[in-house]
DNA sequence: GTCACTTCCTTCGATTTCGAAGATAAGCCG
DNA sequence: CGGCTTATCTTCGAAATCGAAGGAAGTGAC
């Protein structure tokens, strides 16, 4: 039940604008597309033809003739999409609108290598497809999100640190064996930073901070995921000041990340007798008011913002947006704020936002979903 | 003589290619505007019957038959680009391939005021019309290049410093006056960048700095300048560490711009006797082996390194350009690239390129030139 | 309820673009 | 020199796209 989308030409660009929420109606999606009126209903025509748009009812007025609503139909395929992490992964299925219609998170050590992880996953795939899809709906594309630097060229990975066995595997080459379908395989910073982006969708610019057990960062330039040659977003690896010097990963010392990570935040803790075994142990503590924990984050806030302010002055972008499980906890985007308005120039600033990301935890699945249906839509 | 490009849909793209050197052939042409053959042989020969384009004898055979070279027709028009500094302006005539017909410098003192200013260049542009442009070929577009910050959505001048009375001044208002055609206003490092690119054909995210007087960046992602919200490029407020403390003319203290400008080696030399009046000057001194001069150059590009490394890591450019009067002194450069390639990570900089800049001392005229030759094209 | 107006969508002839086929003009090779 | 290959460019019928006109289905004023 594996098939491409057959979509050709301009088709390609209208199914996108319904399938992301952008248009539904034929005059929206004349307006969006730049094609003419009567071409979008030649084309539309064939995509309802072909089972992949529905229409349903009719919208509201604007004035005049109420338009006929457009949506994706319910059997025009669904996209399967991970997110890998060092002990665990979240994996689901979605429309192609992007919608879930699964999600859940299973066990999975990242360190039994490639080949056991990603056949766990495909294995995970079959399942929940077997469950919660009705026969005939075809799978449309796969994706995994990967914690760890992806070159783009070639989708591998690439100097990955904590993923022993993975360096230069082709991943893509390897889910490509068990599906002919569109591969995505990203960084999850990057696929976090795709799936904001849906809930920012009159915004081009945006930087997506990450803050988790790690630091990382996705980067929208004109409301495309900005890639570089495959290691753009970094931001963990910036040295800052301190009163003590801590040796980071990366054979530096002070990096940002060796000091502001959750898992830095952590081993503080733990010295200072606090028991904690994961990020969000740390929330809890913030949460609950215990003064060590919150003044930990807050330190955490004002340095991951210093470091901002270099690239706010540099990217300006439209939107700063803060998600990874550390954001939980309000003092971090509170302290963040804080230390770029203090010190970035006011051009830079002015209308400028920071805030939580609006996408949730499931931001890397829907971002991969997002990625996918362009790959899907594009025709590779 | 002024009028706008008589050019329509695809004949635009065709165009461009021809314009900025990219094809020379209808074969070419189609190649690269993903356009049928026999659609790229209509428009052209509607683009030469329109005088735009012209025929000239033939291109060298790649196995098969020989491609009938195209060019720009020399009649098709000029652009009229400036680019105001403090005390001068630099200002020429190019092509609409962006090649200088001619190229002057005058004394012109900005703090005189947008008006007096920017009349004085529309003078500057008349006789210069006048004098080197054969009568019958037409204006096709006006763009000036500005020290300071200007608003993409405006098209004004934003919070400039040392710019009286330039504040908030609607500078494509005053020039579309004068001239009924696409107006371009830009930040005169965007400009530089915008002039870089051309360069780099085959090269899709640049960084390029330029240091002089003061220091400043411009963005290249995509193929495209980077505006941000109007400020983006910015890298000469970041704070950077050293021994002794200087107040930026920003407000805060220890900023790249304070400790690593010409201006402020110009100020350190004054200090200890030498007698420099340029940042000309400072690269004289350099390239006549003055250790103390050297000295400071190398300390600057050091300073400079360091902050391109945050960028770089955040960015990952595939190259970085560094231009700007004080580029000129070689060890900027490669005391540039020692710092990044000491403190980034390797995933960055493998393949980054780090050199001097490719466009020359006219950079930003012919940036202002290929911005223009787009906005021509694209009908604004 | 009627009339003016707006918006949505389709119809239909004109224009643009495509793509397959062929004409043109080379280089290569014996 | 004459075939073979390759690349460039044009011709011509088919397909896609456009835009003007009009029908359909609403809102709001009177």
């Amino acid at each position: 039940m594996n098939q491409r989308l057959p979509v050709q030409g301009a088709q390609g660009d209208l199914l996108r604008l319904v399938a992301t929420g952008r248009a539904e109606s034929r005059a929206e999606l004349a307006r969006l597309s730049g094609l003419a009126a009567s071409s979008v209903s030649l084309r539309v025509e064939e995509l309802i033809d072909a089972g992949l748009l529905a229409e349903e009812g009719s919208g509201t007025s604007r004035g005049g003739r109420r338009p006929r609503r457009l949506r994706l139909s319910s059997g025009a395929g669904v996209l399967a999409v991970a997110d890998l992490g060092s002990h665990h992964v979240r994996l689901g299925l979605l429309d192609l609108s992007g919608a879930p219609l699964v999600i859940e998170e299973r066990g999975c050590e990242i360190a039994d290598g490639p080949q056991a992880t990603l056949d766990a996953i495909a294995d995970a795939f079959d399942e929940l497809l077997a469950e919660h899809v009705p026969p005939g709906t075809p799978l449309r594309g796969v994706g995994t999100g990967i914690p760890g630097p992806v070159d783009p060229a070639t989708l591998r990975v690439v100097n990955p640190s904590r993923m022993p066995g993975w360096n230069d595997f082709p991943v893509a080459g390897h889910l490509a064996n068990r599906y002919d379908l569109p591969i995505l395989v990203e960084n999850d910073a990057n696929l976090m930073a795709a799936g904001e982006a849906r809930w920012w969708p009159e915004r081009e610019n945006l930087m997506v901070v990450k803050a988790g057990t790690g630091i990382g960062c996705g980067l929208i330039v004109n409301g495309h995921l900005h890639r570089g040659r495959g290691a753009a977003g970094d931001i963990s690896h910036v040295r800052v000041l301190s009163d003590s010097s801590i040796l980071c990963a990366c054979g530096l010392p002070d990096c940002l990340e060796a000091h502001a990570s959750g898992a830095a935040l952590m081993s503080v803790l733990r010295e200072s007798g606090i028991e904690v075994t994961r990020t969000a142990d740390v929330v809890t503590l913030v949460n609950d008011a215990v003064p060590e924990a919150t003044s930990l984050v807050r330190t955490s806030g004002r340095r991951i913002g210093e470091v901002l302010t270099v690239l706010v002055n540099f990217f300006n972008p439209d939107v700063v947006a803060v998600g990874g499980s550390l954001s939980a906890a309000e003092p971090l985007v509170t302290s963040i704020r804080a230390a770029v308005w203090e010190l970035c120039l006011p051009l830079a600033t002015r209308d400028l936002e920071i805030v939580p990301a609006r996408a949730g935890r499931d931001a890397a699945l829907l971002g991969a979903g997002a990625l996918l249906l362009d790959a899907a839509l594009t025709g590779r």
